[in-house]
This record gives C-alpha cells, sequence and structure tokens, in this order.
DNA sequence: AAAAAAG
C-alpha cells in the first residue's frame, strides 16, 4: 500500500500555541462556564476538548437545571457529550440500588449502545459511577450480574431491556432521567411501541431528554407526550448535505459496480471508507470481492454476531481496516473521526438514508468525500434524493466502463420473481421478453452488446459466483454471457442455483 | 425493498 506523504506546513513547534498548553493543564473555561463540576471538567480536558459545541452549550445548563430537553441534532454535532455530561453532574453524589438503576439511556442500535458507554467511561473517568450496557446478542447473566451490584447508567436497545424487565432483572421506579436518543431512527425500525412500553414503567416525575435528527410530526407528537415543558434546541437544519463534502454520482451498469468501485477507491486518496449497500446479502458479496482483489476491508450488518460487530467496528476505528462494507446499521449515528470517504454501493431507497450514509464524512469540519454508485433502474432514487437535499449529486465518469444511460420511465419496473428470489421457469412466457415498454422506447440498449466480450462477462460473473457456470469450464456459451437484457438475471440466478446443488 | 432489534 502506498500512503501518501504530505509535507507538513507547521513544524510540531509551531503547533503548539499557547492555547493548547493551557488546555492540557486546566479545565477549558467554555465548559467550566457551563456550570459542570470539576472531576468532569478535568476529564474532558485531558480527552482533548476546548470550547463546547452549539448543542452542548445550549443542552448542558438546562439539562444541569432539571429541564426536560428536546434537540434536534445528529450524531457528529457533540450530541452525547450534550447528555452524558451533566448526567454525570446530576448522578454523582448518590448511590445507586441493586436493579435500580438511576438514569436510562436508549439507543437503536448496539453500536450506538456501545459508543454512549464508552463516552461514559471517558467522561466520567474521576467519578465513581457505574454503568451497564444492556443489549442483545451478548451474555444475559453476565448483563444481570452488573445489574444486581446496582448502576447508576443503564445504556439499552429496548429489545433487551424489555426481555430484562420481563424476566424481573430490573425495577426502572428509580430511573429519574430518561434519554431517547435518535427518536426518528427508533421510528423508523417501528421501536416506538417498545419505547412507549419502556417510558410507561418509569416513574412520572422524570427529567427526559430526546433527541431526533429530524422534528416530523410524528416525532413531534411523541415528544410532546414523553416531555413535559421541554426546552427546545436545534443545531443542524434536517435533510442538509454540509457543504465540506464532495458528492459524486456514478451512472453505471448493474454488472460494472465492483469494478467500479474498485477504480474509485484506487484513483481516490481514501484513508478510510464506509461503502453502504441496501442489503446485508449484498454486504457480504461486495465484502468478499473486495477481499479477493486485495483490499483491507471489513463486513458489518445486523445477522453477523454481536462479538464479531464489535471486533470489526473496532478494527475499522483503529485503522486495522481500510474499508468497510456496511448495511444501513452504520448509516447513522456511529461516530468514526476523519472518515475521508462513504461509498454508496447501492442507492438508498430512502432519500434519508442518503443523509445519513454520507454524514459520516466530511466531519468536523475535515474534507469529506461521498460517491455514489447508480444503475439504469436507479433514476427515481436519485431524483428523489437529490429533490430532498435540493443539490443535484454532480455526475462523474470513471475511466474505461461502458457508457450507460437511465433506463426508461417505464422500463424501471423490476421483474416479479418467483419464490427464493429466483426467477420463475421459462415456462412464464410473459417474462420470456422484455416488456413492450422497452422494446418500443427506441433508446438505445444501455450496454451494447458487441462491447460485453466474454471475458468481461465471465470476469464479472467469477467475481460474483466464483468458478461460474459450473460444466462448461472456459468453453460457455456465448449465448450464456450476453444476450438480451431480461436473460442476464436468469443465468445468474441458475448459476447461484446449480452452484449450491453442486 | 430492506434494514434494525428479542430469541
Amino acid at each position: 500500500m502506498i500512503e501518501t506523504t504530505t509535507a507538513y506546513a507547521e513544524t510540531p513547534e509551531h503547533a503548539t500555541s499557547p492555547d493548547d498548553m493551557e488546555a492540557t493543564t486546566e479545565p477549558p473555561g467554555g465548559f467550566a462556564r457551563l456550570g459542570l463540576s470539576e472531576p468532569i471538567l478535568r476529564a474532558i480536558a485531558e480527552l482533548g476538548y476546548r470550547e463546547p459545541t452549539p448543542i452542548q452549550e445550549q443542552a448542558i445548563p438546562f439539562v444541569l437545571m432539571g429541564r426536560d430537553v428536546l434537540g434536534t441534532a445528529q450524531t457528529g454535532t457533540g450530541k452525547t457529550a450534550g447528555f452524558t455530561l451533566p448526567m454525570l453532574d446530576i448522578l454523582t453524589g448518590s448511590r445507586a440500588r441493586a436493579r435500580m438503576p438511576r438514569s436510562l439511556i436508549l439507543e437503536p442500535t448496539r453500536e450506538l449502545a456501545l459508543q454512549v458507554a464508552e463516552n461514559f467511561v471517558q467522561h466520567g473517568k474521576y467519578l465513581k459511577l457505574s454503568h451497564a450496557l444492556i443489549i442483545g446478542g451478548e451474555s444475559m447473566s453476565d448483563q444481570k450480574d452488573v445489574l444486581t451490584r446496582g448502576v447508576d447508567v443503564l445504556i439499552a436497545t429496548p429489545g433487551r431491556l424489555l426481555d430484562m424487565f420481563e424476566r424481573s432483572g430490573i425495577l426502572l421506579s428509580d430511573t429519574r432521567i430518561l434519554v431517547i436518543d435518535e427518536a426518528d431512527r427508533m421510528l423508523d425500525m417501528g421501536f416506538i411501541p417498545d419505547v412507549e412500553r419502556i417510558v410507561s414503567l418509569l416513574p412520572a416525575t422524570r427529567q427526559t431528554l430526546f433527541f431526533s435528527a429530524t422534528m416530523a410530526p410524528e416525532i413531534r407528537r411523541l415528544a410532546d407526550a414523553f416531555l413535559r415543558n421541554p426546552k427546545e434546541i436545534a443545531v443542524a437544519p434536517p435533510a442538509s448535505v454540509a457543504t465540506t463534502i464532495t458528492t459524486g454520482l456514478v451512472l453505471v451498469a448493474e454488472h460494472d459496480k465492483r469494478e467500479a468501485l474498485r477504480r474509485m477507491i484506487r484513483h481516490e486518496q481514501v484513508q478510510n471508507a464506509l461503502i453502504f449497500c441496501n442489503r446485508k446479502r449484498d454486504v457480504e458479496i461486495l465484502y468478499r470481492s473486495l477481499m479477493r482483489h486485495k483490499f483491507s476491508a471489513g463486513a458489518l450488518h445486523g445477522d453477523m454476531s454481536q462479538p464479531v460487530r464489535f471486533a470489526t467496528l473496532d478494527k475499522f476505528k483503529a485503522g486495522e481496516l481500510k474499508l468497510l462494507v456496511c448495511s444501513d446499521v452504520a448509516a447513522r449515528g456511529i461516530d468514526i473521526g476523519g472518515l475521508s470517504h462513504v461509498f454508496n454501493f447501492d442507492v438508498p431507497h430512502h432519500p434519508e438514508d442518503y443523509v445519513h450514509r454520507i454524514g459520516r464524512t466530511g466531519r468536523a469540519g475535515l474534507e469529506g468525500h461521498a460517491y455514489m454508485l447508480a444503475t439504469p433502474d436507479d433514476r427515481v432514487a436519485v431524483e428523489a434524493i437529490e429533490k430532498l437535499t435540493g443539490q443535484p449529486i454532480p455526475r462523474i465518469a470513471v475511466e474505461g466502463l461502458d457508457p450507460v444511460e437511465w433506463a426508461a420511465e417505464l422500463g424501471k419496473k423490476r421483474k416479479p420473481r418467483g419464490r427464493h428470489g429466483v426467477p420463475s421457469q421459462p415456462g412464464a412466457k410473459a417474462r420470456a421478453k422484455p416488456p413492450a415498454s422497452k422494446r418500443l422506447a427506441g433508446k438505445p440498449s444501455a450496454v451494447p452488446t458487441s462491447e460485453v466480450t466474454p471475458a468481461r462477462a465471465r470476469r464479472s460473473r467469477e467475481d460474483d459466483l466464483g468458478p461460474g457456470v459450473l460444466g462448461f469450464g472456459d468453453e460457455m456459451p456465448a449465448f450464456m454471457l450476453v444476450t438480451a437484457r431480461p436473460s442476464r438475471r436468469r443465468v445468474r440466478a441458475s448459476a447461484q442455483k446449480q452452484e449450491k446443488q453442486g
């Protein structure tokens, strides 16, 4: 791997300003002004925090006052410290009783829960507070043991928390601080009934902090139900694309996607990148493909075991992995410092997901890059994204790939599939021909057949399926490799089927 | 259309 060595404009001596000197020895003035106590100021000074971010500046004093807070903010705005720091301050001084956590933080994903827990450990370094992480996929008895000893802060995903409650492992009657984080995502994922149930188990007299990246009407209704006279705080307009992110869109044929991605990765100065796929199985396929091509890559999606999920994320954060192929499990919240690139290998179906995905880069004022691959079928989804963000995504070209154009409007529909994702057998005659609209459209074929050489097609398939169609060796009949469009998928599917059987 | 979270 070739590392680009940058000539630094400043020598280390020049970089050490009086400001830096002061910050390492004394609490940062900005945070002290917010009313945080000395042990917390010391911890955050050691972490290198200088000045509070806007959300911290606005939220911390009100949380310390015991007010409810309704915050519109995404991760990367310093939101987490905005609630952990004052919570630590409030909780310090008295002790937790067995199985009666004094505060509860609800997170939509396990990775986010872990991240918040790490924040508590760092920020509470000089305090004697305990926490428990209550999430699925890991030993319940270990989690129970911690709870029995008594915890000040419980950080949980809703499913496991309720499970634990039903098994009488937890009493929530003394939980006087509640944080609902990433409320919009909880809503998207259908967790709201669980959240409502959990809230009903908490005392009515409590302090509630409610955060969401957007404040859609449904979210606001929830906030109204959970909060009392909240202080409202907003720091980032929803659905905006930060100006520090360079975006680009590559229109490419389906079978060229992996090749296009590899070329982009090699061409760009990629420090570390998230690569999003829409489906878990595509995460696996792309991950294996990148490994075969000797990239430093890992994979992350919700069907992987929890220890592997955390271990992979750790490695990626530590820089041991350069690329992380992932599903939308990583689209929101996960805070990875200095991510240079986000690649959307698939166009997300929900335009908001695009905003969340690319929001993983271009953070903390650093330059970010967000490139997306689109196939001719993705036109509608791309237009929806551009409409939402109000910014067209500049079209960029990747050298050496077949030029393609958007599919005709009526041709965008996917062919219905038979059971198990395998197209119905040829007997279903309606499917043997392209839709009439396509034949009549008069557009040039998206991929000129003459340019799809058997070698190219074979390479593409091998990338996908390993050895290719079994039984033909290198003498595979040309018709199986390049024919009219509708059959390509069928050939692949049958090859896949053959491989499974053989 | 699919992802996440309780197994």
